[in-house]
DNA sequence: CCCGCCGTTGCAATGTAATTGCAACTTGTC
DNA sequence: GACAAGTTGCAATTACATTGCAACGGCGGG
């Protein structure tokens, strides 16, 4: 946002190395996109956005995976069977685990604010009792339906 | 149920008829156990309940599409890029299009009923007003977690 | 500043779930 | 019972992702 390139990488850089993780330049690049755009995106999103030829697919994929075990990002499948991620940082308007809503027409991804089920009568489902779970939201947004 | 196996097989037929599909064995046979099975099932939780190398698994993957396609089946993935299938029919406790919880650890699915979702101030959020959604819920079960 | 260890990468092969083309075969109908 | 059209079985293909392995390059020590 109001970070120049530099501080961006610096910033990442020390992210990296807290986790002992090495700061190649593909990393880097990676962390920079995920930064830069504020949403999850997916590996093919991620690949446009990094310059071209540079950095291997497969590559790719593996720092995305590897970034997300060691916590740097979330990892979400929200229902379209291609994994996205979600860089955490401070820069974003919702900071905490929050849950997605995936538009099936435009495929774009929407954060949500936290949210709290309940049943009809204002519980929460027998199902749900002393399970630790998250929320993913699909369907056709606003603009899509009147379209 | 309560519903021998040829009651079954006739209530099935007839479903079949109204679409205008064939009955066929290989698509009898996959009714069959979606109805005695009560659950959403994957292809191949479906493929294990079939009579051993009798019916193709491409087959079973386009019967499954097809019917799903027809409204006989509600077609799913919940979260783990497996689609599941559950039968629409009168059997159930929970008649009409309702959430699912999804074990990450078990892989066990559970039936939710209908549920609201509310954000902290009890309103709706803002990307979804207007949209029309549906919820999935994937964690950790109540029983994985106290294992 | 250069060296070397070992974490990472690039490439190609492999995997998994699903989809598709097409000839052969059933199903429902006349 | 025969015929037309819907379905199936098989094999090839796709999309997304993962993995094995040799080569490479960060980074801490000297």
């Amino acid at each position: 946002m109001g970070h120049s390139i530099q501080e961006v990488r610096d910033e990442v850089r020390s992210l990296l190395k807290e986790r002992g993780l090495r700061a190649t330049s593909a990393r880097i690049g990676v962390l920079e996109v995920l930064h830069e755009q504020q949403r999850p995106m997916s590996h093919e999103a991620v690949m446009e956005q990094l310059p071209d030829g540079v950095f291997d697919k497969a590559s790719v994929w593996r720092i995305l995976a590897d970034l997300a075990d060691n916590g740097l990002l979330l990892r979400m499948d929200l229902g379209d069977r291609v994994w996205r991620y979600e860089l955490i940082d401070n820069c974003r308007p919702i900071k905490d685990d929050h849950p997605h809503f995936l538009c099936e027409q435009c495929n774009e991804v929407r954060c949500l604010p936290p949210l709290e089920l309940r049943a009809e009568d204002g519980s929460l489902p027998e199902a749900l009792l002393g399970a630790d779970f998250h929320i993913r939201v699909t369907g056709v947004c606003a603009v899509c339906r009147a379209a």
